[in-house]
DNA sequence: CTCTCGATGCGCT
DNA sequence: GCGCATCGAGAGA
């Protein structure tokens, strides 16, 4: 499989996360991979996104949103779990896609470990499940993901315009257009998906 | 199965 | 101090 390269990335990010679907993200754990097919992501679109982050302007946290595209911005949240984004669109511009859920491909059994009381469908249906179960944490955030070695994309299945679904994003706040606009995407009928 | 609620730490006001 | 792009235990049905 080729890992995608920054053009991909470096592109308006509602086209990006909708093509993240069905591609491969893959941890380096050890020299073990880790792999998932991405199956549900959400889109953060910039400042004027009230329920991005960097709505709040250039911060310390989010400064790997503002960085060159096809990066990892990974955040703390809650006081316990991490989640992952890949940074988009322009250079300077802090926009991203959130990865929320993921269908396991290689690497089950230490992502098993990774994650003791639970398995299944539980291992990664869910933006900080995921993270637990490939063993990502705030030491990535900023990685590389073009010429990193710990954390990168692989082109993956082909998914169908038609087997795309959108829907509004879960968990955010904001104002009325932040909550109602459909930048939740996700592959129809995937288990892995979490939510219906 | 669904729903409620506590956990837990840090960035930001 | 407040609130958070979440998760999972426990209760009830």
């Amino acid at each position: 499989m080729e890992r995608l390269k920054r053009p991909f990335y470096e592109r308006d990010t509602l086209v990006v996360a909708r093509e993240l679907l069905g591609q491969n993200l893959v941890r380096c754990l050890n020299g073990q991979r880790l792999v998932g097919r991405i199956v549900e992501v959400e889109a953060y679109l910039g400042p004027g996104d009230k329920a991005s982050h960097a709505a709040a302007g250039h911060t310390e946290r989010n400064a790997a949103m503002y960085g060159p595209p096809g990066h990892a911005y990974i955040y703390f949240i809650y006081g316990m779990h991490y989640c992952l984004n890949v940074v988009t669109d322009r250079p300077g511009f802090p926009a991203a896609v959130l990865l929320r859920a993921l269908e396991p491909l290689a690497g089950i059994e230490q992502m098993q470990l990774n994650r003791p009381r639970r398995a299944g469908l539980e291992l990664t249906n869910g933006p900080a499940k995921l993270c637990y179960a490939l063993a990502i944490d705030g030491t990535l955030n900023g990685s590389d993901l073009i010429d990193g070695s710990v954390l990168w994309l692989e082109t993956g299945m082909a998914i169908q315009g038609s087997q795309i679904m959108a829907g509004p994003r879960v968990g955010v706040r904001g104002d009325e257009r932040a909550l109602n606009a459909p930048w939740r995407f996700w592959i129809a009928g995937n288990p892995y998906v979490s939510k219906a």
